[in-house]
DNA sequence: CAAATTTGACCGAG
DNA sequence: CTCGGTCAAATTTG
C-alpha cells in the first residue's frame, strides 16, 4: 500500500520529468536542423511519458478508495480520447515457490507465466506479421488450429540452448482481422536479451518471418489485399514496432529515459525487463539504427496474465479472458497489478500513440 | 559453413 | 481417437 504510493509518486514524477526533458530537447532540435527521426523520437517520448503519467493518475484515482489489489480486467475508464488501448489482466505466474526458471520441465511448463497480447499491424506490415519485439525467436513449429483460419506459429528463444532461456511465444493471425495477431508469451526471458545486457548491434537479429504462415495457405491473400485497400496507407515511413511488455514482471527501471539516464543506470538485470532493456538501448538509443521503427502502430492491445496465486486460471479461463478483452478493446482498460517494490521506478508501459502522425 | 525455417512425425492430455 | 504442442530431419537462407 505504502509501497504503491511511493512507487506511483516516483513513477509519476519520473514520467513528467522525462516528458519535460524530451520536450526541451525537441524544442532544441527544432532550432537546429535535426532529422525527422530524432524529432519523432522526442515526440514519442513526450507522449509516452504523459500517457503513462495520466494512466497512473487515473488508476490511482479509481483505486484509492478500494483495496489496492485489482483483480481481473477492471479498470475504470481511461480517457476516451486516449488512443491507447491497453488491457491488462492477470493470469498466472509461477506459483510454486521453487526456482522455476531453471528447469521448466514439461509439467511445470504450464505453470510458467503466460500473457497474451493482441496487436494490429499497420497495413504496411499486414502481410509481414508483427514486427520484432526485441527478442530473437526461433520458430520451431506451426500448426493448424481447429477452428482457426490461420495456422499458429510456435517460437522459442534463440538462446534456449546457449543461455538456457525458456521463453516461448505463439503467434496466430486473427480470424476476422488478418492484420491482427494474437501473441501469447510464455515464460520469462533469462537470456542476455531479457536481461538487458548490452548487445553488439551486429548480433541483433532483425528478420522475423512471421509472415511465413501466409504461404501455403489458401485465400489469405485475397483477404489481406482487401484489407489493404480498406486501409488507406500513407504511412509509408511508419514502421510499426510493437512492444509486448509483461511489465508485471518488470524489475528494472530503464525505459523511456534519456540516453544518458539509461546508460548511467545500473540496469539491474532482474529477470524481466526484456523489452525496455532492449528497445531503449538498441532502438531508442541508437539513431544509427537503420530502421527507426518505434513509431506508433495503428492499434495495440495487450492482455497480460499475471497470475494471482489464489486465483488459478485454467486454459479455458484464458481464452475467455482473451476474447472478452478482444471484444471490449474499444474501451481501454488498464489493470495494474504490480507486486512491485518501491525501488523499481519505471515499469514503462508500452504505450503508443497510434493517433500520432507527423 | 552455421544458423534458421519448414514440415511431417511424434507425444501427452483429454 | 483428436487436438495442441514439440521434435527433428530435411531444406533453405545468408
Amino acid at each position: 500500500m505504502e509501497d504503491h504510493r511511493r512507487w506511483e509518486q516516483s513513477t509519476l514524477t519520473n514520467e513528467l520529468l522525462q516528458g519535460m526533458e524530451a520536450a526541451r530537447k525537441l524544442m532544441a532540435e527544432f532550432r537546429t536542423e535535426s532529422s525527422v527521426e530524432t524529432r519523432d523520437l522526442q515526440v514519442q517520448r513526450i507522449l509516452s511519458s504523459y500517457e503513462k503519467a495520466l494512466l497512473i493518475l487515473k488508476w490511482n484515482a479509481s483505486n484509492s478508495n478500494t483495496n489496492s489489489l485489482p483483480k481481473g480486467p477492471v479498470l475504470p475508464s481511461l480517457p476516451p480520447e486516449s488512443p491507447i488501448s491497453v488491457n491488462v489482466s492477470p493470469f498466472r505466474d509461477d506459483v510454486d515457490g521453487d526456482h522455476p526458471e531453471l528447469k521448466p520441465d514439461s509439467k511445470k511448463r504450464k505453470m510458467m507465466p503466460t500473457w497474451m497480447e493482441q496487436l494490429k499491424s499497420s497495413s504496411d506490415n499486414a502481410l509481414e506479421g508483427p514486427q520484432d519485439d526485441g527478442f530473437s525467436w526461433r520458430k520451431y513449429g506451426q500448426k493448424d488450429i481447429l477452428g482457426a483460419k490461420y495456422p499458429r506459429s510456435y517460437y522459442r528463444c534463440t538462446f534456449r540452448k546457449t543461455q538456457n532461456c525458456w521463453a516461448t511465444k505463439q503467434i496466430q493471425r486473427s480470424d476476422e482481422d488478418p492484420s491482427v495477431f494474437d501473441i501469447t508469451y510464455r515464460g520469462r526471458h533469462t537470456c542476455s536479451l531479457g536481461n538487458n545486457a548490452p548487445k553488439s548491434p551486429d548480433q541483433q537479429e532483425k528478420k522475423h518471418n512471421y509472415g511465413s504462415d501466409i504461404r501455403p495457405h489458401e485465400p489469405l491473400q485475397e483477404g489481406l489485399v482487401k484489407f489493404r485497400n480498406n486501409l488507406s496507407v500513407d504511412t509509408d515511413n511508419l514502421k510499426n514496432e510493437e512492444m509486448a511488455n509483461p511489465f508485471a514482471f518488470l524489475s528494472t527501471s530503464s525505459g523511456y529515459m534519456t540516453p544518458a539516464e539509461s546508460y548511467s543506470l545500473p540496469s539491474l538485470a532482474l529477470e524481466n525487463d526484456p523489452f525496455w532493456g532492449n528497445l531503449s538501448q538498441t532502438d531508442l538509443l541508437s539513431p544509427n539504427t537503420p530502421e527507426s521503427h518505434y513509431l506508433p502502430s495503428l492499434s495495440f492491445n495487450m492482455v497480460e496474465f499475471h497470475g494471482l496465486k489464489n486465483q488459478p486460471c485454467s486454459e479455458s479461463d484464458i481464452t475467455e479472458i482473451i476474447s472478452a478483452n478482444t471484444s471490449a478493446s474499444n474501451s481501454p482498460i488498464l489493470d495494474f497489478n504490480f507486486p512491485i517494490d518501491p525501488a523499481q521506478i519505471d515499469p514503462n508501459f508500452p504505450f503508443h500513440t497510434p493517433g500520432f502522425f507527423p
